[in-house]
Parts: C-alpha cells; structure tokens; sequence
DNA sequence: CCTTTTTATCTCGAATTCGAGATAAGTATA
DNA sequence: TATACTTATCTCGAATTCGAGATAAAAAGG
C-alpha cells in the first residue's frame, strides 16, 4: 500500500473518530435534558414523532425511530403505562395497532420540546450558522453514502 | 420569540438530527465489520487502545473508551475469557490492574485492525478528502463546545 | 376457494450498559 | 498514629436493546 493510501485511510479513521466523539457529545447532552423529564431518549423520540406526525402504525415508528420491532413494543408499553400514549386498532386491518398521544402527551410536549429544542441550541452553539449549514450538506453526503452501503 | 430565533433553533436542531443519523449510519458499518470478527463495539475499541497505547490501568480504559466502570469490567472479563487479555496486578500500587494483549489478542489487532481501516475508509467514501478535512474542523468545535456544558 | 407468502405485532431470553454501593488500598490531615 | 478522604476495581440488580420465533391477519397465486 503507498504511502497515499494510508494516509487517506488515516484521515477516514479521524474523521470516523471525531465523529464519533462529536455526536456522543451531543447525545449525552440530549439524554440529559430528556432524563430531566422522566424520560429516555427512545421514550422521547417516539414522542416526538407523534407529537409532529401525528396517530402512527406502530410499525412505521420502528422505521423511523431505527429500532427493532421488539424494542418499539417495550418503549410504547412503557408510554402507555405512563398514560402519554394510547393505542388504537385499525378498523380496517386488523393486523395494526396505531398509536397516538393521549392529552397528557401532548400536554407534555408542548411544555417539553420547545425547552429541549432551546437546549440543543446552546449544545450545538459551538458553531455558527453557515457552518451548521455546511455540516449538514456533508453530513448528509456522508449519511446517505454509508447508509446506501 | 422572533422568527429569527426560532429559525436559529430549527437550524440547530436540523444539524443534530443529520449529525445523529450519519453518526448512527457510519457506527452501524463499523459494527458490522466487528461483529464479523466475533467482537462487539466496546470489545473492539479496548483491545484497539491496548494495541496503540500498549499495556493500560484498567481505569484509564474506562477514560479513553468513555464506559462506566462497571462495563469495563464485564469487557475486560470477556475479553480475558477469549484470551485476547491479560490483567496483571500493579507491583506498586495493589488497587490498580493493568489490562494488555496477549500474544493472541496482538494476533487478531494485526490481522483485522488494517481490514477494518480499509472498510471505514470505504464507508467514508461519500465525501472528499478536503470535505473530511472540513468535517473534522467542524465537529472537533462542534464536539469540544457540546462537552464542555 | 385453498395454499403460500407477506406483514404487523408481540413474547421471550440473551447481551450490553449503567448506577449504587462494597471492598480494599493509598493519601492527607489532625 | 488514628481518622478521614480519595481512588481503583468489582458485585449486583435494573434498564434497554436486540434477534429469533410465535401468532394472527391480509394478500397473492393457482
């Protein structure tokens, strides 16, 4: 291998690193704003993706949460418990259960989010704006070429 | 708040979605490359550190791999277990334990880490070698200002 | 129709991580 | 020295996630 090569292979292996280390960062502090509420970041997410969506099969939150089908069972139990989340059988298929947000939830949410999402402001306030901008164009690049792999 | 302000916060929280998301794609290519090797994440990254850095006080494994105590324990354990570690007590200090490879963990680091090198190299390969360069600048301000909070 | 395949949800057990606390040893202080 | 604080490792139980497989319903193919 010439010296080139390991060199761009070095250079991957940093950049994997700190990226890495940059999104733990910010995923600790997510967490920890989250945990405040009584909730964790799986909790939280399906949350927030029927506080945005609305009423969802409870399969399609597996696909955009990234979790396995076992885990979303385990999470919305845990929601329903909690009495932010309530299921409902799909009257046409019978194979489906949807979920939505009880009033609790979205009561919940609207006291929450707007706090966390002035959290992840100031996490993310080691950059400027251009800069998310560029972040996000490369980062999308980089997601959708690993992703496609 | 002014729509200034809440386009900042959606800009924000634009950016720590697609750095969650390309983190999340790229980790789940490493993995699968460990996996391949019979090691899990936490597995790898020990037995990467002891083979760069050399034999490690048991604690500053748990620093640099950023698991709580407990865990490194378990990991240190299973990797003793396979045989790719070995503890050894402290001469001068009988708290600390020292973890380093055996000549069977050396073994594997030499035949997988370069394997793994290549494929991170790959799953990288969606952006340029100047865009990594920016990324790398990016995220360390990215990354250094989120732990610091 | 009847069989096969696909889809949606759930159950169960294993793996991994954490936090709290135990133990034991080193360090500092009165 | 005796006492208190700090540090390093480990034990234990809880939380979370996964994969394999069960169940039931819908869809597809003959």
């Amino acid at each position: 291998m010439s010296r080139e090569e390991q060199e761009a292979e070095e250079l991957s292996l940093k950049t994997f690193t700190v990226l890495t280390r940059a999104a733990q960062a910010v995923k600790k502090q997510a967490e920890e704003d989250i945990r405040q509420h009584g909730l964790n970041p799986t909790e939280f997410a399906v949350l927030e993706l029927l506080y945005h969506k609305g009423e969802q099969p409870i399969q399609k939150i597996g696909g955009k949460v990234l979790i396995a089908s076992s885990s979303i069972t385990y999470v919305v139990d845990k929601l329903e418990k909690k009495a932010y989340l309530s299921r409902r059988p799909c009257p046409t298929d019978r194979r489906v259960t949807y979920a939505s947000l009880t009033e609790e939830g979205t009561d919940l949410m609207n006291e929450i989010f707007p706090k966390h999402r002035q959290r992840m402001h100031d996490v993310l306030g080691g950059v400027t704006e251009d800069e998310k901008t560029s972040l996000i164009e490369l980062m999308k690049k980089l997601g959708m070429h690993a992703g496609s792999l």
